[in-house]
DNA sequence: CGTATGCTCAAACGATCGTTTGATTCGTGC
DNA sequence: GCACGAATCAAACGATCGTTTGAGCATACG
């Protein structure tokens, strides 16, 4: 098995996270979704197993870099004396943001906000028990910077923070970029704008 | 037609409301809900000519209610010298609270964080259209009272505080009442949190 | 009493879904 | 050159979906 770009794996992938970004996971069927990566439709079930298993391995495959970016990121700085609220902020929001500007992998977020949106367990308890050592690992660094915030004050605004991002990120916020600035430029502006915005939310008296 | 609260149309729309917050507009079928509704399958494409139909009615009376509510409260403080943003966010936050914990509405905000979730294009322009006014006159105020965000700055952190309540409130978040608190008390406090989260944000420097 | 009207009901319709099957093609190592 | 496993393919399977049908029931009105 290749794992080259253009393996029926990967083009199943691919077309996967386009069509359940965009018409979500029932939404999505395979027969459009095969069509659309020139693939036959048995080749899902084939490489895959099930369709569940296919929206399993969308997940994983940009959760992983997502967050191997995140912990990285948090690793740098976490525990130092001369971090700031907004340093772990950055460490939180910029690998999204990145990926969401990434080709192929900027509807990913989007993908993501309609997890979050359905309840389903499953898949609830799936990205718990794969990523959920991140969120605690920041939020462990969050309870360091702001001592003042009783833990059931903290939980919630991290949860606060965490909505207004993938809100924002998954495509219906202001995050269209203007023609005269770059696309570097623009993200981070954007990555400015978040991190001012969820600081000062943190922060509140 | 009767409108009692017993009508095979008024028990369709609550079971409706319960089953789409719980499992999705394409995910709850019409043998489900009508069978949690205790009527006849048929009685759906009778009373409301279709599933689609169904759907909006489900928005409609709700979003009736809650944005009438909101107007109501902004009304009474807009355009006036000594109102805080505190009040405005007041206003928009606290109708949201009361129908999310007013029994049978207690559902209607994960629906309605699982349409901003789905980008359908036909029901987020059902939604701008009936309903966009009223975000409209809360921008107004919010940009009377924070004189000195561009309206680019003011529209990015509109949409950020939206994403925020939409998330938390939709079941998310920390809302679970602990037990010695009153249903009452424990709303003041939500409210509280969330305006204070708001507020801070949306003064960010 | 008879008959319209509003509503409910079981049953069926066609469409589409995820999945499985069995044959066929392709590439590789003996 | 041959055989074997991996991969692809068209076709079909059973299940479930939203919707429609036409008969049956109730209530109100002449």
């Amino acid at each position: 098995m290749q794992t080259s770009p253009h393996t029926t794996k990967e083009r199943i992938l691919t077309a996967a996270e386009e069509l359940f970004a965009r018409h979500g996971f029932d939404g999505a069927s395979l027969r459009q979704l095969t069509a659309a990566a020139g693939v036959n439709l048995a080749a899902v079930n084939y490489h895959f197993g099930s369709k569940d298993r296919l929206i399993e391995e969308v997940f994983r495959r940009r959760l992983d870099q997502l967050n191997g970016h995140r912990m990285t990121a948090l690793s740098r700085i976490a525990g130092q004396p001369q971090t700031t609220l907004e340093d772990v902020l950055a460490a939180f929001i910029k690998p999204a943001l990145e990926l969401s500007h990434e080709g192929s992998g900027s509807l990913f977020m989007r993908v993501l906000a309609r997890a979050f949106a359905e309840h389903d367990d499953t898949l609830r308890r799936f990205l718990s028990e794969n990523y959920g050592h991140v969120m605690r690992q920041f939020t462990v660094e969050f309870a360091r910077l702001l001592p003042d915030l009783s833990k059931e004050e903290l939980y919630w605004r991290v949860d606060l923070v965490t909505g207004a991002l993938t809100h924002a990120m998954s495509g219906f916020g202001m995050i269209q970029r203007k023609s005269d600035v770059t696309e570097r430029m623009h993200r981070e502006q954007t990555a400015e704008h978040l991190i001012r915005f969820a600081a000062a939310g943190l922060n509140a008296p």
